[in-house]
RNA sequence: GGGGACGUAGUUCAGUUGGUUAGAAUGCUGCCCUGUCACGGCAGAGGUCGCGGGUUCGAGCCCCGUCGUCCCCGCCA
């Protein structure tokens, strides 16, 4: 028999009494976590949101009480009355913030009951993640779970307030918009009214963004959903959130320094302190050092060695003379034995590519008459990592094009990114010895960089055309379009792009746009669009900007992301209250389903399944 | 589109060389217990070994296919 609530209101939550308040009567509502039944004596853990407290229903004192206890199970959802009481001594449960007190009840209502859950909230999460999605809602009546979504709420909102107090409008912009192909693939959406057209979902809100600077809006953000129909990964959500901010006649660092505030603020109000302002690199940088446009600073860079080989040491090692020779230190690498070794060796040479050979700096060492260059690899490395000299533990990897390597291994840029693949492939192999990507508890775990100079236009193999890197409303370097770099030399114009990156994961990207529309058509033109196919596709915007656009500029950080790293958790459903599988399938509600006839019919679609 | 890992009780897992009736823990049910807090004790129920096919005297185990979850590459201006 349920009973019902009447008038009854909770007094206190779950997680608030203590010691002081002994003696008060009470009224709480919550979840039964846990039941432990002696017989006379029952005790009930009652959970909600803000913690467990626990209930004793003694049959002497509250028989009634008692016997409904005595049909309670876990996730019941229960009233207690009573007086908070002390614990002696001897019984109080120091793990618990209420463990001093517990409640002596003398009334016990069940307000719902519950069948079997295939988990119990009150442990950690199972390995089933299917199970766990299906019932989302036992998972997220997990404290684990609560707090994630706790830290969401938080981060959010200190950056709502910070954007506020900085003169920043949130400001709505459409989900049902318009498909500019070029990008990601879109979500459409049907239209009814207007048979075979399609509203797409945005994959940002760009151009309704830069539409309000040139409507004299100033400053907007948002905190804002984007769409994009690609494959997902433990970081990549079909649907995700962004903080998405413009601003107008903005320098590359003010946008910098409204970014370093408000995220100064939102790792504060999670009780994480972090310094500002962040290190700046070049795209250029980057890549020599880290071999990668994010790099992961917990790690120490690549060294370009080249210089310290003598032309006799590159032949009778078969390096190729003239291209970079990369070396990577791995931290706190502890010794192996040979046969560890050999084997390391073996899976080395597996992974790195065809074209090029890996040296062992410790084998160098041990040949006499490599000594002395493993000397001086070391003292470069050294001196590049800010280290007074490479500790013999920590391992050192050089990768080197072998001699007479062909085409992509003489390519610089594909040479710094597959030895920046296997600094990460081995830090993360190494990361139960090195640590580096454990918290600490200091301000030095969070290694935030912003990456400048992006490379304006990248060259597509597939098409044999330029491309753009970033989108194309990004703005190039004054001096580089003041020199007609455009197109004189389109490879080292360098677009006022940059990106904010932390602990190796690409947090958000940002530019300064384009606000003139005749260096608007010539980047167009330089993509090899011709002014009317880019009138097709962005009219509205390229008409928009003929009517006194500001320099404007923006940036936009993905914060499902962002908490993910605040959270310590490794994939973003554990900071999404409903995500979605690796199918992008919503498990609980059981979407996408088919739909019916009539609603196609409506929809003015039929659907033609291709086997 | 490609590669990899996994799939056995509600859950977490074990299951030997292919061989009798597929096990453990936990959860669940019932009974007992007045100081537990992962309570304890006794008893019990619970299985389409993801699904389909094949090999075999015999398949949880081997083979083929398929479905699902996860991770990675491609993709993600």
């Amino acid at each position: 028999m349920l009973d019902f609530l009447g008038t009854r209101q909770r007094t206190h939550t779950c997680g608030q009494l203590r010691a002081a308040d002994a003696g008060q009567t009470v009224t709480l509502m919550g979840w039964v976590n846990r039941r432990r039944d002696h017989g006379s004596l029952i005790f009930l853990d009652l959970r909600d949101r803000y913690g467990i407290t626990q209930v004793v229903l003694d049959k002497d004192l509250a028989p009634e009480g008692h016997a409904k206890a005595e049909q309670a199970r876990p996730e019941y959802v229960i009233c207690a009355i009573g007086k908070v009481r002390l614990r002696g001594p001897e019984s109080v449960n120091p793990k618990m913030p209420t463990g001093e007190i517990e409640i002596a009840a003398t009334e016990l209502l069940v307000l719902n009951d519950s069948k079997v859950p295939p988990f119990s909230p009150a442990e950690d999460a199972i390995q089933n993640e299917e199970v766990r999605l299906k019932y989302r809602y036992l998972d997220l009546r997990r404290p684990e779970m609560a707090h994630n979504l706790e830290i969401r709420h938080k981060v959010a909102l200190a950056m709502r307030e910070y954007l506020n107090a900085q003169g920043f409008f949130e400001i709505e912009t459409p989900f049902l918009t318009r498909s500019t192909p070029e990008g990601a693939r879109d979500y459409l959406v049907p239209s009814r009214v207007h048979p075979a057209h399609f509203y797409a979902l945005p994959q940002s809100p760009q151009l309704f963004k830069q539409i309000l600077m040139i409507s004299g809006l100033d400053k907007y953000f948002q905190i804002v959903r984007c769409f994009r129909d690609e494959d997902l990964r433990a970081d990549r959500q079909p649907e995700f959130t962004q903080i998405d901010l413009e601003m107008t006649f903005p320098q590359q660092e003010t946008i910098f320094q409204v970014v370093e505030g408000f995220l100064k603020d939102s790792f504060e109000v999670v009780g994480e302190q972090i310094a500002t302002p962040f290190l700046r690199m070049t795209y250029d940088e980057a890549i020599r050092q880290y071999g990668i446009d994010k790099p992961d600073l917990r790690l120490p860079p690549m060294t370009d060695v080249r210089d310290v080989f003598t032309a006799e040491e590159l032949s009778s090692l078969k390096i190729e003379p003239g291209l970079p020779i990369v070396a990577i230190v791995i931290p706190n690498k502890q010794a192996m034995s040979n046969t560890q070794k050999k084997a390391f060796a073996q899976e080395l040479n597996a992974a790195v590519a065809p074209d090029l050979a890996y040296l062992d700096v410790d084998r160098l060492a041990a040949a006499p008459q490599y000594a002395a260059l493993a000397q001086h690899i070391d003292a470069a490395a050294a001196k590049n990592c800010g280290l007074a000299r490479v500790e013999p533990e920590n391992r050192l990897i050089v990768v080197s094009p072998r001699v007479g390597a062909t085409a992509p291994a003489r390519d610089h840029l594909w040479l710094y990114k597959k030895a920046g693949q296997l600094r990460l492939d081995l830090a993360k192999r190494f990361q139960d010895e090195h640590k580096a990507f454990e918290k600490k508890g200091i301000s030095d775990d969070y290694k935030f960089l912003w990456v400048t100079d992006f490379p304006f236009f990248e060259w597509d193999e597939e098409t044999k055309t330029w491309t753009f890197a970033h989108h194309p409303f990004t703005s190039p370097h004054e001096d580089d379009l003041i020199a007609g770099r455009m197109t004189s030399d389109p490879e080292n114009v360098r677009a006022l792009a940059y990106d904010i990156v932390l602990n190796g994961m690409e947090l958000g990207s940002g530019s300064i746009r384009i606000h003139r529309q005749d260096v608007q058509q010539q980047i167009f033109r330089a993509l090899g669009m011709s002014d009317e196919e880019a009138r097709e596709r962005f009219g509205f915007f390229l008409e928009a900007l003929q009517y006194g656009t500001p320099p404007h500029g923006g940036v936009a950080l993905g914060l499902d992301r962002l908490v993910m790293i605040l959270a310590g958790a490794s994939s973003l459903r554990e900071v999404i209250a409903f995500p979605k599988t690796a199918k992008a399938i919503d498990l609980m509600v059981d979407a996408p389903t088919p739909v019916s006839d009539a609603q196609l019919k409506e929809l003015h679609i039929r659907p033609v399944i291709r086997s």
